[in-house]
DNA sequence: GTGGTCTCCTA
DNA sequence: GTAGGAGACCACA
């Protein structure tokens, strides 16, 4: 070997165990063998194989090795018995694999290299160093961290999965410290899968910390008195002999006398028709024609070798594909005993009628095998056709991504009645699972002309669409201009029956309502870091996983959506969700401006403000800690500088919230301010600044969040990636991000809030003469219960006075306690009970509204909004205090919450239709944040858009409730959201 | 990598 | 005292 030469050297017995978690499990030979991970080996193989013959990859390797562990014991478990003492025996269908492994590596005619007494690991430092020292480069292929002390100059490392490479700045970014010192690093973290011992309490990020302000671990155990942080001190003190052992343990050992020499290990080109055999054998079929492709071998010439296999071989039979562990057919005749009584027979007849339906559903074995792949068009045409003939069709797509703004068209599935279900596949890739990718897999009708096909039924106003959160798909096929109706959605008809009574996911109702367990994701598209695409998952599997959604949505309409009218809820249903599926949909598609520049900038000022503070925050605590860590800062705070007015989390741990830290600087104590401040900046940096631009669509170069329709139990929508329900306004630095949310030039911002809607609300439900009043005419609510309360005149009212009677309004629409409120305004408890008390003497409905709510609550299990949504709490008769205390509080607050929810849902239903009959057709809903819409007009719109906004706000309860207190709505215009509101 | 904890942003 | 989502840290596998 000389200069210029680059060894590769494959971590074989890492990559297996890799492999083995990062494939999905139920990856199986046709005769159930489990071999997973020997796939993703070959293929990588394979892939590293040819990288040597294309010399256009920068890396060409010119010798090739795999190296294995030997054996468990090895010269480290005489050093510590310890050692891997707590391995558990390898999962029973990875066993058979450590053999075909092997037999793979000598098929691709590989040197297969492993020695007794020794690691893998140690293998691979022998063989780097000798690279190295031969003037050579090494690349080890293997993203384990225990070899990372190897890297180099000459030595890097290639993660195969991730498709990266690992060289000095990529162990310094990821660890804190050059690969030089990963040795000690890990000697004090220790690693509990190899049990490893360490210093306990010592993770990566103060391990890192401490070798930079120490050098070494050998410095650091000399000066370890010196170390600031008691607990830490102490430990590192008590535990340096573990500290010692564990770097010696960790260390790899790079003098073993190896066997084979350097030179022995020239890479050879690959024998074709061996290694054909071996894949052959192993029914690896994309692989073998890739082989036989490059090699210029026949494969059909070739036939499959016979393959050993050592170990206890087929794990669990061969009708996996059936779903591990479910038996769907026993599943449901087991469970048929207990679950008659599912749906609530004893109620009045309606209801009996709709749980028989149920009970008929779970009784109903879901059968798999006769779904149906459509790979051609008259095929799609007849399902279309039957769809058609039915009226109603389960449907569900498959995509490339979870964000429907983004997602690819994988295919799409149909069910036309229990148990009728297919898929059309018409974007899957070809050689799933493997590592290069072809182009589309055969056997796909076109994407046009299946899009074509299918739209027609989509937008059929004869066919009802049922979907599982259909908003999903009707997104998705916008982008292709389909506008999915009419539509049903068995997410939101659960979320309306039973809404606080678990979740309304596909997976939970299937389980509740059918018995039975679908296909997991993962295990058709894996997870994790081994996550693929949709596109990339096999047509067949990819067939039994999503004509099984389609025909389990269906089958949950039948259950459910006699349901809603059996218990009175249809008008919830079909006025406060399924008309909002494509206001919101069409929402989510606008998206929002947002300007990359101005974060950007705040991005930079707020790091530098920060990273100043951060300074200070030393210089007051005498040494340098990581300050996002709540149990370093409790330390530091409370334990070195044993400040007073300490209190407890949950756990056992300092409190460092804002609220303590507040308290101590109140003291006059500086450092807590610092901290307080270095924690806004930082909050603002990470979750805002930095995240945000991560979120503009390359496409739309807008952000579009998404909002969730049934996932808050009071009627709520909760909006995610991005969460722009809790962009900043509070502070002068936290609304510069509000400052970022642009109109389009030409355009404005209009921002239209309800003011006070919840109190209102309140009013109305509770019938409090005084809030009507007070609302009637148009005076300062808090002022008024200040005045009725203290008998102070609002004229000059100390501006403490009216905080303290707005703090109280507030407790009472979440479920007022002495507790909260008096830790609300730092107040004693005995202080809070009296004005509690004093409100209830003045405002007696408020008492008699939750007696009421609480008595509801407890007799029905539920509570409801003015229009009739209903919260379910079933924990309400828990026989924990806590618990129950909880449950009557979110009980009183449901109503008043969800009726204003209620409100502004039945307004975003009616806006669309007001703006376009007012001629407005070009402005624009965006978004909505509980109590504010926010549109987006062209100028010379913006006026005449206002009094049509705040109109259809303010009147958005009528006619089904006529309030008797007025809704009042503020509007406003500017080019910015900090400016609009 | 996953899940729990702590903290903090909104209405 | 209500309803949410999210980032950082850290222990666990």
């Amino acid at each position: 070997m000389k200069k210029g030469d680059h060894l590769f050297l494959v971590d074989g017995s890492g990559y297996i165990f890799r492999a083995y978690h990062a494939l999905p499990p139920l990856t199986r030979k046709s005769d159930g063998l489990p071999i997973g991970a020997v796939s993703g080996f070959c293929n990588m193989l394979w892939k590293l194989m040819q990288s040597a013959r294309d010399t256009s990859v920068g890396v060409t390797p010119s010798h090739f090795a795999v190296i294995f562990d030997h054996s468990a014991k090895t010269f480290r478990s005489e050093l510590y018995p310890e050692y891997k003492a707590n391995r558990s025996e390898p999962p029973e269908d990875l066993v058979p694999q450590f053999g075909l492994i092997r037999q793979a590596t000598k098929a691709f005619d590989l040197p297969c290299i492993e020695m007794q007494g020794f690691e893998a690991d140690d293998l691979i430092a022998t063989y780097a160093r000798l690279a190295r020292e031969a003037g050579a480069d090494a690349t080890i292929i293997s993203s384990d961290k225990d070899l990372m002390q190897l890297v180099g100059d000459k030595v890097t490392m290639y993660d195969p999965m991730k498709d990266r490479e690992i060289r000095v700045a990529e162990v310094i970014e990821k660890w804190g410290v050059p690969p030089e010192k990963m040795i000690d690093l890990q000697a004090l973290t220790g690693d509990s899968v190899d049990n490893v011992p360490g210093v306990p309490g010592i993770g990566p990020k103060t391990a890192a910390q401490l070798l930079e302000e120490y050098g070494d671990l050998d410095t650091l155990l000399e000066r370890a008195s010196e170390i600031k942080q008691n607990k830490r001190r102490e430990s590192i003190i008590a535990n340096a002999d573990k500290a010692r052992i564990s770097r010696d343990l960790v260390r790899l050992r790079d003098d073993v006398p190896v066997g084979e020499a350097l030179d022995e290990l020239v890479l050879q080109p690959p024998d074709g028709p061996r290694l054909i055999a071996f894949l052959k054998a192993l029914e690896f079929t994309t692989l073998t024609r890739r082989v036989a492709e490059a090699t210029g071998a026949d494969a059909a010439e070739v036939e499959a070798a016979s393959v050993e296999v050592d170990a206890p071989a087929r794990a669990r039979g061969p009708d996996l594909d059936a779903g591990a562990g479910q038996t769907p057919a026993g599943q449901a005749g087991d469970d048929k005993g207990e679950q008659t009584a599912v749906g609530g027979a004893d109620e009045p007849s309606p209801a009996a009628l709709a749980a028989k339906r149920a009970e008929a559903a779970a009784a109903e074995a879901i059968d798999r095998s006769a779904y149906v792949t459509i790979r051609d068009m008259e095929t799609l045409r007849a399902w279309i056709a039957e769809a058609r003939e039915a009226g109603i069709v389960g449907f569900d797509t498959e995509t490339t991504s979870l964000d429907p703004m983004q997602a690819e068209l994988v295919g799409f599935s149909l069910a036309t009645a229990p148990g009728r279900a297919a898929y059309v596949p018409v974007g899957h890739k070809q050689g799933a699972g493997d590592l290069l990718g072809g182009g589309l897999a055969e056997g796909q009708i076109p994407f046009d002309e299946a899009l074509q096909a299918i739209g027609g039924l989509l937008t059929d106003p004869a066919v009802l669409k049922i979907g599982q959160n259909i908003k999903y798909d009707w997104l998705l096929l916008y982008q292709h201009g389909i506008a999915v109706a009419p539509v049903d959605d068995t997410m939101l008809i659960s979320y309306v029956l039973d809404a606080g009574k678990g979740g309304q996911g596909m997976d939970a109702l299937s389980e509740r309502w059918l018995g039975h367990v679908p296909i997991p994701y993962k295990e058709v598209a894996g997870s994790g870091r081994n996550a693929v695409t949709f596109d990339m998952v096999d047509i067949d599997r990819a067939t039994a996983y999503a004509a099984e959604d389609a025909d389990i949505t269906l089958r949950l309409w039948r259950v459910l959506k006699p349901r809603l009218a059996a218990e009175g809820l249809v008008s919830v249903y079909e006025r406060l969700e399924r008309p909002l599926i494509d206001v919101i949909g069409r929402m989510e598609a606008r998206g929002i401006s947002v300007d990359r520049q101005i974060l950007s900038r705040l991005s930079g000022d707020f790091s530098q403000a920060a990273a100043s503070v951060e300074e200070e925050i030393y210089e007051l605590a005498g040494e340098r800690f990581n300050i996002a860590s709540p149990k370093q800062l409790g330390d530091i705070l409370f334990g070195k500088m044993g400040l007073e007015g300490a209190r407890k989390t949950a756990t056992g741990q300092w409190s460092t919230s804002a609220q303590i830290l507040e308290d101590l600087a109140a003291e006059g104590h500086e450092l807590p301010r610092k901290i307080v401040g270095w924690r806004q900046l930082t909050k603002l940096k990470s979750t805002y600044t930095d995240a945000l631009p991560g979120f503009i669509n390359p496409e739309t170069k807008r952000v579009h969040t998404s909002y969730a329709l049934a996932s808050t139990s009071t009627g709520r929508l909760s909006s995610s990636d991005p969460n722009l329900q809790n962009i900043p306004i509070r502070t002068v630095e936290g609304r510069k991000i509000r400052t970022a949310f642009i109109a389009e030039p030409g355009r404005k911002l209009i921002s239209a809030d309800y003011s006070q809607i919840e109190l209102r609300v309140l009013a109305h439900i509770a019938d409090i003469p005084q809030l009507r009043q007070a609302f009637a005419d148009g005076i300062d609510i808090h002022a008024m219960t200040a005045s009725e309360m203290f008998g102070v005149p609002v004229e000059g009212m100390p501006s403490e006075v009216r905080r303290r009677a707005k703090a109280i309004n507030f407790g009472i629409i979440y479920g007022i306690s002495a507790f909260g409120l008096a830790n609300q305004l730092s107040i004693p408890r005995e202080e809070a009970s009296s004005y509690i008390k004093k409100y209830f003497e003045r405002f007696p409905g408020i008492r008699d509204y939750m007696d009421k709510t609480k008595a509801q609550v407890r007799e029905n299990g539920y509570v409801e909004t003015i229009f009739g949504r209903r919260a379910h709490y079933p924990e309400i008769r828990s026989p924990n205090p806590h618990q129950r205390s909880f449950n009557e509080r979110a009980a009183i607050n449901a109503p008043i919450q969800g009726s204003a929810a209620d409100i502004i849902r039945r307004a975003m239903v009616r806006m669309e239709k007001a703006l376009a009959d007012a001629g407005l057709d070009s402005v624009q809903m965006l978004l909505q944040v509980h109590d504010e819409l926010i549109f987006e007009a062209p100028k010379n719109d913006v006026a005449a858009a206002i009094p049509v906004i705040r109109d259809v706000m303010e009147n958005a309860a009528m006619p089904a409730v006529s309030m008797a207190v007025p809704l009042h709505v503020d509007a406003r215009a500017a080019d910015n959201w900090d400016e609009a509101h």
